[in-house]
DNA sequence: AGAGTAACCGAATGATCGGTCGGGGCAAGA
DNA sequence: TCTTGCCCCGACCGATCATTCGGTTACTCT
């Protein structure tokens, strides 16, 4: 059960063990399969392959596992709205861009976006993550607002109720998308699906 | 915090005490709000107002009342199946009446099929959840696959992931949708826009 | 008034929780 | 060969978990 394991990124060969990274992969899945408040350190400790005490060489507890896990899928969301195509041209292309651009990070962090969707604001991690997620949420709905008010959106359905479900369906991608080895022309299928289904509905 | 509750349904008036039904009621709003595995005894005894030892005088333990919950979602979900207007008539036609009786009865049963959404097979209770679940999924599918058949909806599109964004798109609903005291038009809107924005992209 | 009972309670159960502690093994540099 | 430091371990901690138990309250029926 318990996989080989590399140090680092640089080509340095060191020691086969666990780096915060490492570790954190192997728990992001755990914390899927069960629940984060389902999964215990003892799951944690067989899914790795160490004793419990030893987790707690590399990270500081349960939490920080948590935290490392929702920073990182974040980090990508924002991401999206800082490239390019996100920044120029008329909204509605931006709206577009975006949609097409959080799917694709969506699939590619896949187990720490699918984490980060299902935090529930148990603990103080959870309300801040929440928190960000909001703001990302925001920054969403007021480029869909401007792409409504330069006319390149359908009127007769409500921008917010619009804007929801146009991410409600991207992120429920989450709960069946599972990549395979040669993934890349599944991600633009998916991705192209996306946009295609809720965009030929959207326009005007 | 502790509400009124009442006994039951029919009209002779007993004592203001807890049924199994009006407990659940309350222990599926604190699961909704922590998690089924982050909420204990402890939160539900001081939800209700009453003691954690009274809980188990009304039902056999917390995984009884997951499974009452879950229990009424799908059989509002199967429901939806049983409907004249989704036996009858043109496949695509049945498809539009079943995604419009799920965000119907996603909404009228709320948190109890929001429950269900989030279950993630630790228990028995769950994995029954999941795998009925999965049957309603199919019969869905099926009816889809007909629709293409017909050829009454585009073709460009894959058929399992449509079903799943359709479907991903309307379950998102559970994650924001709160109703309000005159609740019949926000229903009505909210699955008009469903079926809009959706079938508007996937018709031919 | 007295009997019967549904609803409730405080206290305690063993199990499991996240986390701590002191020490052991092993590879690298001296 | 000896020291240093990283990685890991078993044993243990107090807290909390779902659940049980013996008993009390309060209402209904006769």
């Amino acid at each position: 059960m318990a996989e080989s394991r590399r140090t680092g990124a640089q080509g340095g060969a060191k020691r086969d063990t666990y780096t915060p990274e490492t570790l954190l992969a192997v728990a992001v899945e755990v914390f899927l399969e069960r629940g984060y408040d389902g999964t215990s350190m003892e799951h944690l400790s067989r899914a790795a392959g160490i004793s419990k005490s030893s987790i707690y060489h590399h990270v500081r507890g349960k939490e920080e596992l948590l935290r490392r896990a929702v920073s990182r899928a974040l980090d990508g969301l924002f991401g999206v709205l800082d490239e390019p195509a996100a920044r120029t041209g008329r909204a509605v292309d931006r709206l577009e861009a975006v949609a097409r651009g959080t799917t694709e990070v969506l699939m590619a962090e896949l187990p720490y976006v699918t984490l980060l969707l299902r935090v529930r604001g148990n603990t103080e991690t959870e309300r801040w993550a929440m928190e960000r997620r909001r703001d990302f949420d925001a920054r969403v709905a007021a480029l869909l607002k401007e792409a409504v008010a330069d006319g390149d959106l359908r009127a007769d359905v409500d921008v917010r109720l619009a804007t929801r479900l146009l991410f409600g369906m991207i992120n429920s991608i989450a709960e069946w998308y599972r990549p395979r080895a040669g993934n890349a022309h599944d991600d633009a299928e998916v991705a192209g699906a996306v946009v295609t289904l809720a965009f030929a509905g959207l326009r005007t």
